[in-house]
DNA sequence: GTTGACCTTAGACCTAGCTCTAAGGTTACA
DNA sequence: TGTAACCTTAGAGCTAGGTCTAAGGTCAAC
């Protein structure tokens, strides 16, 4: 049985986010001594590092509650409803891969576009593509090109 | 000279957002009514029009205060900066995406694991994977190759 | 002159996941 | 017995970028 604090050593988590966990409902302390301490059992162990293994792959904490109803009654539950939430995590994480890859495709071309040196910004490229609201739709490419600023 | 609900309308941005990017330096409406009704002139729409145009790309609204500091003298500022701010957004962006790819890749593997089919989750291999806390390391393709739920 | 649409401000609220503080009780050790 | 290190709770604070509310003033039309 473990001291919140051997707990949080064990895990690397702080004694504050074992305690905002548990005020979330994904985790507890099966024990209290009679002063009120909490005390964790394997079991409780097995469940924190579930938990912290999860969160470590990018779930959130809804996510994470859902998935320990399943583990602690798998009888009641099927592969297909955690399959269910896992692909809805990806489809999550693609999507904002696709938005962050977009932003990306941006700044790389306004900094293919600017000479970058210690030259005035008077007629900086980069400066002028955000004055020209050349990103009005989402073909930023091809409005780039037109403005003749990408080689 | 617009009032408030027309540069609504125009850019697309809330009067309450317009208001709130006022509050944070980012914009100005150069004049008031005298009952303090905000007029903006063209130079302001423009401005406002930047602004949006750069928080689209993605930069937050710290980096447009620089950007904008920028654009009001340019004569004391040099592409070099311009190209400094846009780099250090495209690296924060690349951190992202790299974050967001690992979790892509581990959330892909757990799904080509499980069968995803209405058996019990008693041995689904996502919940096993979770439980077996196989992601303490960044090697989380080896280690569930190593568990023999990968194909 | 009254209605309704608009405008003003300060400030609260929202998300998500912590992170920390205050005020006080417990425990272990010297 | 003292003290330092631990523990408890409730609740505030943080980030970033809005979003909304309340309470009240203004304006144009009928």
């Amino acid at each position: 049985m473990l001291k919140i604090s051997e707990l949080s050593a064990k895990t690397g988590l702080t004694a504050h986010t074992l305690r905002f966990y548990e005020k979330h409902g994904l985790i507890q302390a099966s024990t209290r001594s009679e002063s009120g301490y909490r005390y964790y059992n394997a079991a409780d162990i097995r469940r924190v590092e579930f938990v912290k293994t999860a969160r470590s792959i990018g779930f959130s904490l809804e996510d994470i509650n859902q998935l320990l109803s399943i583990r602690v009654d798998k009888l009641s539950h099927s592969c297909q409803e955690v399959t269910e939430i896992t692909r809805n995590k990806l489809d999550e994480v693609n999507g904002k891969i696709n938005e962050l890859q977009s932003m990306q495709q941006t700044l790389q071309i306004l900094l293919d576009s600017c000479c970058g040196g210690p030259e005035r910004a008077i007629h900086c490229s980069i400066m002028e593509a955000l004055d020209k609201d050349l990103f009005r739709n989402q073909d930023n490419e091809s409005a780039l090109q037109a403005s003749g600023k990408v080689k």
